[in-house]
DNA sequence: CAGCTGACAGATATTGAATTCTGTCAGCTG
DNA sequence: CAGCTGACAGAATTCAATATCTGTCAGCTG
């Protein structure tokens, strides 16, 4: 039963707890099951991680980052105009989360309830890493004259809030719903307009 | 014990029903309270309402309607142009709601609760009664030449929703946060910028 | 006889005793 | 001696017995 054990690692334990959290489901996933799939005591677990929290939140930023990482080759793609960049992110960022909820409904559903127990750092700081990414796109936008901005960052923070019904787990349940893209697709519309500079 | 007698009537009921959520909340308040409450038995309470889930969501109408009423006066306000008519409304909707949760933080956690259990009926009929509202304002804008909008009703709709952070009971916790009225009037400048026609 | 009562059956919630889990640490092992 | 183990105390969770609640209805009352 237990695998080969070449060193144990904290990456090795972070894709063991993905696997048992996959398994069980948040509730009811422990550290004693974590190290059993490693083959190694619980003891060990704490070796590397100091609570089950702090297991928890690197699992989280982890499968965070696996996101942030996609939506950066968006926001930094060369030869495209702004307005294509910001389109193809807001819809990229919709089209992810809009997998993830409807291809593993169950992971979903466990990150869902990770990202609401560790709300303050690690879910802050992803939405900041976003809202950055937001932010160069607008600079870029404002620096070409396609974009009118006082603010790119303050424009950026109200483009993601504008969206979260599109990104927030929250509403995930509303996502497969008839018109979601019609709805998704009148809002960038309207925010795009509002952000286009004057002829 | 016992308050004078003058008939049971729904609204009675559903007064005290208010009453008995406030004191005990949404988890621990009975049917059995509530005809204690009016001093009655229980069985005269199913006489008015068919089942507890009936009840429950009554009072959650009546609540959800006195905002909607609120609301409409500044929808129909005689003499203000559109865009003031938005504004007020949009900031009118997100300060009514923010000062339900301010005033009375148990209450509004009760009504929370309250609108995702009833989440279908009630609630999307809430929903609709607003964005009607808002579709009447962008209508009007458009008539009078201030917005353009190729459907005023889906623009109403974009609008409703791009606004969600501020008025669903979801993000209630935010709403005391420093930036957020910043962040209300960077994302209505916003919208509003996209919704005005070109000089 | 319209409106209310209160006893009742089945469903749901509460309680506390027993189990399982988290986090520590003294000592074992390679 | 760096890394791991496993026994342990206290915290958290489960589970089953017990109590409360919902929804009905035959019959009482004004």
């Amino acid at each position: 039963m237990p695998p080969t054990s070449p060193t144990l690692t904290a990456e090795r334990i972070l894709e063991a707890t993905e696997e048992v959290l996959r398994r069980h489901g948040p509730a009811k996933a422990t550290v004693v099951d974590v190290a059993r799939a490693l083959g190694v005591s619980h003891g060990s677990v704490y070796r590397h991680f100091r609570t089950k929290a702090a297991l928890r939140e690197a699992v989280t930023k982890r499968w965070l980052d696996r996101t942030t990482d996609l939506l950066a080759e968006i926001a930094g793609a060369p030869g495209l105009d702004a307005e294509t960049r910001l389109r193809d992110w807001l819809a990229a960022l919709f089209a992810a989360k809009r997998r993830k909820a409807f291809d593993d409904p169950e992971l979903f559903a466990t990150y869902s309830v990770l990202t609401t127990e560790t709300a303050e750092t690690v879910v802050s700081e992803h939405i900041a890493d976003l809202t950055g990414q937001l932010t160069a796109i607008v600079r870029d936008g404002v620096a070409s004259g396609a974009f009118t901005a006082a603010d790119p960052s303050v424009a950026a923070r109200a483009l993601f809030r504008a969206t979260d019904r599109f990104h927030d787990p929250h509403y995930a349940r509303e996502w497969e719903q008839p018109g979601v893209q019609d709805d998704f697709d009148a809002l960038v519309g309207l925010l795009l307009r509002g952000l286009r500079a004057r002829a």
